[in-house]
DNA sequence: GCCCCATAAACTGTCGACAGTCGGCAATCG
DNA sequence: CGATTGCCGACTGTCGACAGTTTATGGGGC
């Protein structure tokens, strides 16, 4: 992966390097061109992509906060490495931050919001067979995030932006998604029920059956990759990379 | 704030200068030294700490992901000015994890779970007239990292813990806290009692109580601080500093 | 006296370079 | 033949410098 191809020189140039260099990478690491793991080396990217160290860096710096790669002393960034338990935690995570939401938005449920998330819902049906359904996942968030974003706290809506890098992240571990449009509509409709309904207790069943869902699809479809690539593709592919090791600490 | 003092430069010098500026300009920033929504001079950043302007900026970006600091594009970087409604924001958000954090931790509540809790909150009890009450709410903060680290799920720890140094920052903004030993005590036992109880509704009721207290405190401690210095002391000090922009956006 | 514009200073974004450190490889010793 | 040690290459951490942009300053017009 550090081969200095001219497509990739002329494919960066506007403003904001850094930015670009980040997208450039965030794409790059959704899209499975990288390993989970593998150690990406500041001056191969550098090159590669015609721009000089500095971006580069403070792209990484960018990603690691998004939770995309680690870093480690002396030694660079490296892919993040999701293993099965991290994987339970950010879905539980996004459970706790998506019922808060939802119960936010039921209590000042607006027809506004109503026809907003409705709208929404027929565009992520209208994607009947979309590229790969790399699309419709980009779609499906964006529901989410607009349900989030109606419920009105924004700190809330940046706790969920920075845990959807990591879901697209281990997303990109699983084969493409290919659930049935039918099954999406209907998955979100219920939602949309639940908060048309009012009631708090039928939005949180609502909104813990539709991650369920999730949850076990892509844990589902972990252990399959997991297992057929030695078992091995996905933890402890880089030895001594432990994510966010400074988590570990409390005082 | 920007004379060379040789104090500061030699206050500065190990390993890793990014942490060891991130850790200054968090202290700093956390202590008052700068308004919110004044603006850091990576130049003049670095000739204070004897440094050259890479790791400063760097630094910053770890800041910036944190919440301490936001950049404007070719403007640099500027100290974080929490409005109310931000501060509400944050505070909801706390709610959020923590309610999953401390009910997670009734589901699966040991004998070791309790002793550590137990001994954090005398930990705390006994700083009874600290420097300042800053230790007081480190210990504070301790011990709703410890609940959340024993409620296992780490992914949402690093949530709280990047929510913490927003908390921090509100906090810089009022008068040093000085709740007494009794109340922060009682308070916590209130929660030690939920958890031991193992009913998951009274754990609820437990921490909204509790978390709603400290947020009453900041709440009027901010307005407080703010009627008291012409009323723009918190908002709008730096025209066009709009925190977190990036997070507005849905698509 | 106030506002607008031009000029100058200051600062950020980016770059290339140097030094210290880490990992791998080979030669040496047990 | 295996383990250890020293060396070599590669890479990160840090630095100083240059170019383009933003902000501050001062002069002129109304």
């Amino acid at each position: 992966m550090s081969q200095s191809n001219s497509e990739d020189v002329r494919a960066i140039r506007s403003t904001n390097l850094v930015e670009q260099v980040a997208d450039h990478l965030t794409e790059a690491i959704i899209a499975g061109h990288y390993q989970p793991g593998e150690r990406l080396s500041e001056m191969a990217l550098a090159r590669s992509l015609g721009v000089s160290r500095a971006p580069v860096r403070e792209a990484a710096r960018l990603l690691e906060s998004r939770g995309l790669v680690v870093s480690q002393p002396r030694r660079g960034f490296f892919v993040r490495a999701l293993d099965a338990a991290e994987l339970e935690d950010v879905f539980d995570l996004r459970l706790c931050l998506e019922r808060h939401a939802i119960e936010r938005l039921a209590l000042n449920y607006g027809e506004a919001d109503r026809a907003a998330l409705e709208h929404q819902v027929e565009v992520l049906c209208s994607l009947a067979d979309d590229a790969g359904g790399s699309r419709r996942i980009e779609e499906d968030l964006k529901f989410h995030r607009l349900m989030i974003t109606l419920g009105g706290n924004r700190r809330l809506l940046k706790a969920f932006n920075d845990l959807t890098h990591e879901l697209r992240l281990c997303i990109a571990l699983i084969a493409k998604t290919h659930e049935s449009p039918e099954s999406i509509a209907g998955s979100h409709r219920l939602l949309l029920d639940a908060l048309a309904s009012g009631d708090v207790g039928q939005c949180r069943e609502a909104i813990d059956y539709h991650i369920g869902v999730a949850r076990d699809y892509v844990v589902r479809s972990l252990d399959n990759s997991s297992l057929d690539k030695n078992g091995a593709a996905i933890s402890g592919a880089a030895p001594g990379v432990s994510p966010e090791g400074e988590v570990l600490r409390v005082d």
